[in-house]
DNA sequence: GGTGCCCTGTGG
DNA sequence: CCACAGGGCACC
């Protein structure tokens, strides 16, 4: 799944294509609206005009002219994108918004987990999920002290509070293993066992890893079309990341754990 | 907290 | 065939 680089990136390439574009039919193939029910999104998304797009973790908000608010999660294999008319028929394609200027803005997951809400004005949003993410990566808020007092006393691994989108939002199973590597750490490391130090690092190592990222990750829309919303990542800046077996830049090599069920990835000469 | 599950595709 | 995949949630 998209992490936040990934997500900025998609709201990169998104926001002047649909800025002020009108929505003039709304096609549900599947399954995927979460809220409102399908008819209830059909009828107050239809007509409705694109403002701008926010991220919160690693949430996309489309925000309507209206007030309203579009949401869209895409989980492991969600892909989002503005394609022609004549573009050709992208498998497992559930959600097809026409648009003004003869487009259309196509929601496709192969794998279905990926959902869409429609956020009415005024309402509180208990569903998405928006409400309990924790601080931004970049946000001031985001400090040594909150983090590491937001998990102490629990019997995690550092990995694990990385993350925890209560903690910290958009950081997932790949930069969480990015972020551990750049701070010199190992990603099953207990959160009891770090050091003012260590906390100090691993936020400093967040905020430099995921801007990185969001840089390096940088693509065209012609790109990002030609790879239907799916290229938006930049796997050959990973240093550890599916580079199991792979020699580190110090010399050792990479290797895999499993951490709470998820592949885990780091250089045990130089984390710690 | 850990596990299984939601799904489908891909690679070993 | 089985293991695994970028996420998150309900369940013990």
């Amino acid at each position: 799944m998209p992490e936040l680089p990934e997500i900025e990136t998609v709201k990169r390439v998104l926001s002047p294509q649909l800025q002020s574009r009108r929505i003039t039919k709304v096609e549900i193939l599947k399954p995927v609206i979460a809220h409102p029910d399908e008819s209830a999104f059909r009828r107050e998304a239809t007509g409705d005009v694109f403002g701008t797009i926010s991220r919160r973790g690693k949430f996309l908000i489309l925000n309507m002219k209206s007030g309203n608010r579009v949401a869209v999660h895409l989980r492991m294999t969600g892909q989002l994108l503005v394609a022609p008319l004549e573009y050709p028929e992208i498998a497992h394609t559930h959600v097809k918004f026409g648009l003004d200027d003869g487009n259309f803005l196509i929601f496709a997951d192969a794998r279905r987990f990926g959902r869409i809400w429609l956020i009415r004005k005024g309402e509180t949003d208990e569903f998405t999920g928006m409400a309990k993410l924790g601080p931004e990566p970049f946000d001031e808020g985001f400090t040594a002290k909150y983090f590491s007092e937001r998990v102490s006393g629990r019997r995690i691994t550092i990995k694990q509070a990385l993350m925890e989108q209560e903690t910290v939002a958009g950081i997932g199973n790949i930069y969480s293993d990015e972020i551990c590597f750049e701070a010199g750490l190992r990603p099953d490391r207990p959160v009891s066992s770090l050091s003012p130090e260590d906390w100090e690092k691993t936020v400093s190592s967040a905020v430099k890893v995921l801007k990185q990222a969001v840089a390096a990750n940088a693509v065209t829309a012609e790109e990002y079309l030609q790879s239907k919303g799916e290229n938006y990542r930049v796997s050959e800046f990973f240093k550890v990341y599916g580079r199991e077996n792979e020699a580190c830049g110090c010399g050792g090599t990479v290797k895999r754990i499993k951490i709470a069920g998820r592949s885990s990835y780091f250089c045990p000469d130089c984390q710690k």
